[in-house]
DNA sequence: TTGTAAGCGTTATCAT
DNA sequence: ATGATAACGCTTACAA
C-alpha cells in the first residue's frame, strides 16, 4: 500500500485537535518566576541545585514548583539539547522471541533513563520503512534494530545511519550494514541442533530453514551442514528447505517431505513456530516421536514444553540478548568509540526434550 | 525497589552524551531561507503549500528543500503546538493477548499518523508508576491504559485524568476511574464457559479466577455464577478459588482442588495459560479430559489448539479491542464530546474442543 | 507576495 | 547571587 507511505510532514491525520477549554496549563519556569518577582534564569537554576543561587531562593523556587505542580517541559529541553532520550526499537513482530528481547530492552533502557518506543512491522517490508521514518522524525536518539523477513532492500537502514543515529543491529542482522551487532551465533544453534540428532541415530535429517534473505535462516543452516559434513553424512538437497517464516508452511514442506520416497528421518526446524507445523504434519501421519521421525526446534518457547511429545530446542537467551543490545546501544551513543565492527554474540544451548530422544540419559538418576 | 522510582527531571541518565564532530546538522527552515535569500517564514509557507506563496517561489524552496534532505523538526512543532502526534500505551506485559492488542491500536494510530509508545510493566505496580511518568513528561497526547494485576491504588491514572490528558481504558479496566473504556464483556465470557461445561453434563464446576483487585477476573467469575445459578447449581465456595494470573499457580491450585474428597468434575480457569497449569495438574492425576474432568480456558490462544487434548477456550477478540481502543482513543482526542462515561464492549465467542466436549457434534458432517 | 517579530519552554553565556 | 538575552526550529499574526 504505498498510498500509506506518504507523509504529509506536520500534519498527520488531518483531523482537528481540540484544545480543550477545562485544559489547565501546565505551569512552567516563567510562571515560577513571575509569581516569586525573579528571573527565569533563577529558577532553571534553582530548580537543578546550582551553586550559585542562594539557598533562600532555592527554597522557595522549590515550594513553589511543588505547589505548581511543576514539571519540566521535556520537549523543550530535547529541543534546545538536541536529545530526546528515547530509543527507538523496530522489530518484525511481537511473537514470544521478539517480545521477550523487548523486555530485555525495556529493562536496560528504563534503568537508564530512556524511554523506549517500540514499533512492530508484521513482516512487513513496508510498515518497517514507515516506522522507521515516524521515529527518525519523532528524534529518537536512535535505533535498536531486527529487520523483518520481507526486508531485502536497506535504504531505509541506511538512512538512520546517514543522519548519524547511532544504530545497533539485534537478533535479525543484515551484515551488509556495518553497525555493532547483538546477535545469538546461529551457526552454533544450527550445529548443535543437529550433532544433537546425529547423535540420537539420525541419519538422514531435514531442514527447514526460513526464506533465504534472512540471515539467521543461513547461518542456521550453515550449522547444520557442518554438524553433517563433520559427521560424513552426505547433504541431501532435497532435504534442505525454505520455507515462510510460520506454522502454516513448515506443515506443508513437511507433509510433502514426508511423502517423498526417501523420507527423513529427523527434521529441524529453525523455530518452534515451525516445529509445531512440522508436528502436526507429522502426527497426521501417523509417524512416531522419536522412534520413526526425530525433531528439533529453535527458541525454546515455553509451547516446546506443552506438547505432546515435548519438543526439543535450542535455546537462545532472547532476554539476554535484549538487555546485551539495550547496554550496547548506551555504549555506542556515550562512547566516541566506533563499535561498529563489533559483534557481540550469544551462545545457544540445546535443551533436550521426548522428541529427539531416542537414548535415555543414564546419568540421571 | 523505590529507587527507581525517583527521576530526576532532564538528567536521566548521568553519563555524558558526545556530540559526534561527523554529525553533519540536519538542515532546517532557516539553512533553505539563508540560501535563497528569503525569509524563513515564506520557506514555511512555500513548503505547506500555502496560498499566497509565488509559485516561483515555492518550486524553488520545495527543489532546495529536496536537495538539502529537509525534514522538518517534530520537536519544534510540538513544543509549538503542543501535541506531539504520539500515544503512550501502558500495558502490564506483553504476553500474546497483549501483543495482539498492541498490534490493533498500531494498525490504527499508523493509519491517524499517529505513533505509540508501548510501555510494558511486567505486572509491576512501581514499573507502571515510572512508565506513567515517563510518558506523561514525554508529553504525549494521552494514553490508552491497562493496568498491571498489582495495580491497587490509582494515584498515577488520576494524574494523567488531572492533566486533562485524553484516556481510554482497555481490557484489563479499573471501573474506579471514569474514562471511556474498550473491553470485552466478560461476565458474558464467563458465562458462556460455565454454561457450555453445563450443557456437556458437568455438574461440580470449579473456577480459577485471577487476583481480587483484578476487574476482568471479577467479572468471568460473576457470569460463572450467573450460569450456575441459571441452571439451578448451587455454588460451592471451595469451588471459587481466586489465585495468580499464571501457569504455576494455577497448577499448584488444581493440583490442590483435585486432591479434596469432593473434586470438581469441570475446571474453568479465566486464562489459557492458567488452563495449561491445570492440565498439567490433571495429567499428572491421570484423569482423563474430557471424561473424567472438562477444561474451558479463556483468550483462545494458538497453544490451545496445539496441546492434547486441545483446550476449549472463549476467544475475545483481542485485535479488535485493540483497534476499537485506538479508534475510540482519536474520537477522544479529536471530540469535545465527553465520551468517559461510554463503554465499548466486544462479545466473546465459546470455542469449543476436545478438553470439553463429551457430546459428539452431530450437526458436522 | 513577502518579511518582521513574537512565541512555544528551556538552558547557557555573559553581564551586572 | 541574579538578570538579560540569545538560542533550539518552527509557525503565525501582522506589517509592508
Amino acid at each position: 500500500m504505498p498510498g500509506t507511505l506518504s507523509v504529509i510532514p506536520g500534519n498527520y491525520s488531518g483531523l482537528p485537535v481540540i484544545f480543550t477549554e477545562a485544559m489547565e496549563k501546565q505551569k512552567t519556569i516563567k510562571d515560577i518566576a513571575q509569581a516569586l518577582g525573579i528571573s527565569t534564569s533563577t529558577v532553571s537554576r534553582a530548580l537543578r541545585d546550582a551553586w550559585d543561587v542562594k539557598a533562600e531562593t532555592k527554597k522557595a523556587v522549590k515550594a513553589l514548583a511543588e505547589k505548581f505542580n511543576y514539571e519540566p517541559n521535556r520537549l523543550a529541553i530535547s529541543l534546545l539539547k538536541r536529545q530526546t532520550h528515547t530509543i527507538g526499537v523496530i522489530i518484525p513482530n511481537l511473537d514470544y522471541v521478539l517480545a521477550t528481547m523487548v523486555k530485555g530492552i525495556d529493562e536496560v533502557a528504563l534503568e537508564a533513563g530512556y524511554t523506549v518506543m517500540v514499533c512492530q512491522s508484521d513482516e512487513s517490508y513496508g510498515r518497517e520503512i514507515v516506522n522507521t521514518n515516524r521515529l527518525l522524525d519523532s528524534l529518537v536518539d536512535g535505533f535498536i534494530f531486527s529487520v523483518s523477513s520481507e526486508t531485502k532492500v536497506y535504504e531505509h537502514i541506511k538512512k538512520i545511519q546517514a543522519k548519524k543515529k547511532p544504530l545497533v543491529q539485534f537478533d535479525r542482522v543484515v551484515n551488509a550494514i556495518k553497525t555493532p551487532i547483538v546477535r545469538l551465533d546461529n551457526i552454533e544453534g544450527g550445529y548443535q541442533a543437529t550433532k544433537h540428532l546425529i547423535e540420537q541415530g539420525y541419519k538422514k535429517i531435514a531442514i527447514l530453514a526460513g526464506p533465504e534473505n534472512l540471515n539467521i535462516s543461513n547461518k542456521r543452516m550453515e550449522g547444520f551442514e557442518k554438524a553433517l559434513r563433520e559427521h560424513d553424512i552426505k547433504l541431501n538437497k532435497h532435504f534442505s528447505i525454505h520455507c515462510d517464516f510460520n506454522q502454516q508452511y513448515a506443515y506443508e514442506a513437511t507433509r510433502e517431505l514426508l511423502n517423498t520416497r526417501n523420507r527423513p528421518d529427523a527434521i529441524f526446524t529453525i523455530s518452534d513456530r515451525m516445529a509445531i507445523g512440522a508436528m502436526l504434519a507429522i502426527k497426521e501421519k501417523k509417524l512416531n516421536m522419536p522412534m520413526d521421525i526425530g525433531l528439533v526446534g529453535f527458541n525454546n518457547e515455553p509451547v516446546t514444553n506443552l506438547v505432546t511429545p515435548s519438543i526439543s530446542s535450542v535455546e537462545m537467551f532472547a532476554f539476554e540478548i535484549g538487555k546485551a543490545a539495550a547496554k550496547r546501544f548506551l555504549e555506542v551513543l556515550h562512547s566516541e568509540e566506533d563499535l561498529s565492527d563489533q559483534e557481540i554474540v550469544i551462545k545457544p544451548k540445546m535443551v533436550v526434550r521426548e522428541s529427539s530422544r531416542r537414548i535415555p540419559l543414564k546419568d540421571i538418576s
